[in-house]
DNA sequence: CACCATGTTCCTTG
DNA sequence: CCAAGGAACATGGT
């Protein structure tokens, strides 16, 4: 799934786009992408609300919508899943194989797909009351982070996974905040002294920051084909060599030269994901 | 054919 | 009760 930085690079992206819009028809082509399950009870919740804004909670978009005599505002949150994307359909173009509900916006269709159908559009809010704080927040300490990894004796990658602990890391940015904090993935969350607890808290909020900086000046191609083409999520072939560049430290580069060091970068599994590290840099 | 994939949830085990 | 590990979900790329 996009991660924190792919999910706000979209709501940034979407939110001029929706806002004020109001949604003629919904289509629900997936009834496994929405909740409720039943795509007339979700459809007739949506048919004809206006779209008041988007904002992200973790890796969730958040769609403030409005309808019916009373005005009340309500939210519909989207999570993308592995592979999930949400883009205006190009004008003439064919219905995407696996196109999971379409909106009627504006007389355009706006396309919410999802090949592996991981992903939800849900009017069910109790998701967004179990994740964590939000690392990028003001108010963020290093303290509160601390606490989180206090008590836990799984591995701190494993646990920069767990949404509860902080809301938004994935997979590939777990990697890459512990390489830019020198800190070996099989440490227990528990053992991080208070200066690498500081370390990996900076380090999280800066890999996240440049993630969503970057995202933000690649001409992104949202309705693209193709997910694996090495650039951020969304980008296209043909531009992806040229922002792709360093762009990523460990994620993927197994086999590969640490860009600080020059080791090869090392690729384990914990908690049946990958991990990539440098057994040089980040030493247990 | 085999293996891998940016995620979450549910079940089992300790 | 909780923590931790693993399977399941479904499709596509290499």
């Amino acid at each position: 799934m996009p991660e924190l930085p792919e999910v706000e690079v979209l709501v940034r992206h979407l939110a001029p786009l929706l806002t004020g819009r109001r949604i003629q028809t919904v289509e629900v082509r997936r009834v496994k992408s929405v909740r409720p399950a039943t795509p007339r009870a979700f459809a007739r919740r949506l048919a004809g609300a206006r779209c008041l804004g988007v904002s992200r909670r973790g890796k969730y978009l958040v769609f403030e919508l409005t309808a019916g005599r009373d005005r009340r505002p309500f939210r519909l949150l989207g999570h993308l899943g592995m592979t999930g994307r949400m883009y205006f359909q190009p004008r003439g173009a064919p219905l995407p194989k696996h196109a999971a509900v379409v909106f009627r916006m504006g007389g355009r269709a706006f396309i919410y797909e999802d090949p592996r159908y991981f992903g939800r559009l849900t009017l069910d809010l109790r998701p967004l009351a179990e994740l964590g704080p939000e690392p990028l927040d003001r108010t963020y300490t290093a303290g509160h982070f601390r606490t989180a990894l206090q008590r836990s004796s799984q591995p701190v990658k494993v646990k920069l996974l767990d949404q509860s602990c902080v809301a938004g890391i994935g997979n590939i940015y777990a990697s890459e905040a512990l390489f830019r904090a020198r800190i070996a993935p099989h440490r227990r969350a528990r053992s991080l002294d208070a200066a690498e607890v500081r370390r990996l808290w900076r380090a999280i909020r800066g890999v996240l920051r440049e993630a969503i900086a970057r995202g933000s000046t690649v001409p992104l191609n949202w309705a693209g084909q193709g997910h694996r083409d090495g650039l951020f999520y969304y980008g296209s072939a043909a531009d992806a060599a040229r922002y792709a560049v360093e762009r990523l430290r460990v994620y993927d580069r197994a086999g590969e030269p640490c860009r600080r060091c020059g080791s090869a970068i090392v690729r384990i599994v914990q908690a049946a994901r990958s991990t990539f590290y440098c057994p040089n840099c980040q030493r247990p």
